[in-house]
DNA sequence: CCAAAATATATGAGAAATCGTATATATGTT
DNA sequence: AACATATATACGATTTCTCATATATTTTGG
């Protein structure tokens, strides 16, 4: 993977992307409803930046029955993932990140979760 | 000093202020003159690219004579400045960041050199 | 004080990004 | 097949960025 720092900032450049990115890497893997449900957000804006986060080859994504898994590509230069673990320090107890994890976490009838175990 | 890491990576997302971010890192300080040399670019749009950067705190200014000298405002946060550090080896070697500092290095009657030892 | 050099700002135009709404596609269920 | 859920995309409108050009400000040298 190759990518321009300018156009790599460009991706980080807009609070929704920055809340999926930082909600992503300390979850691993979410669905779009999940993210559509922590964020607070309507389903299509949370799609259309998802999107541009795939094409621009920032995360990967994986059907999962009627779900599609979002995760962060393994194959992001060094010093490009080196700018998400330190976006991350940014972003730890301010608002509206921290409030993020924590929503999520209430969700109800999360897709992957045991609902009849 | 504090920012919100969307403003960051905003103020980041533009290949003229990455080039001068990137230039001033390495020389630790220049004046707008060099700036526009060495990016090949008009001085307006140095200047204004600098008035944004000095306003949201990334840099600071310093008038000399007729020159004003712009340096990294070392009072980021830390994060801030870590993402700069690996944003400095994302641009490392690539087109035009490498450019920029042979291009300064041939400037002549550089402000700060020693024309007339 | 006047001219030249360095820098900053104002302005209007064009390009790009973002958004909400509507709609299309895919999957699972009955 | 019909329907519901999850996700993606198309579209037009609005806002935000960036730019080149023109002009203002500051400083130096005569």
């Amino acid at each position: 993977m190759n990518i321009q720092p300018d156009h790599y900032f460009k991706i980080l450049a807009d609070l929704t992307r920055l809340r999926v990115i930082n909600l992503i890497s300390q979850e691993g893997e979410l669905c779009v409803c999940e993210l559509t449900y922590a964020l607070n957000e309507i389903q299509p804006k949370i799609s259309r930046h998802l999107a541009l986060l795939r094409e621009s080859g920032v995360v990967l994504d994986r059907r999962q029955g009627q779900w599609v898994y979002y995760r962060l590509n393994p194959k992001l230069p060094d010093w490009a993932a080196a700018v998400l673990a330190e976006a991350a320090q940014g972003m730890a107890g301010k608002t509206p990140f921290s409030h993020d994890l924590r929503k999520l976490k209430r969700m109800p009838a999360r897709p992957g979760s045991a609902c009849c175990a």
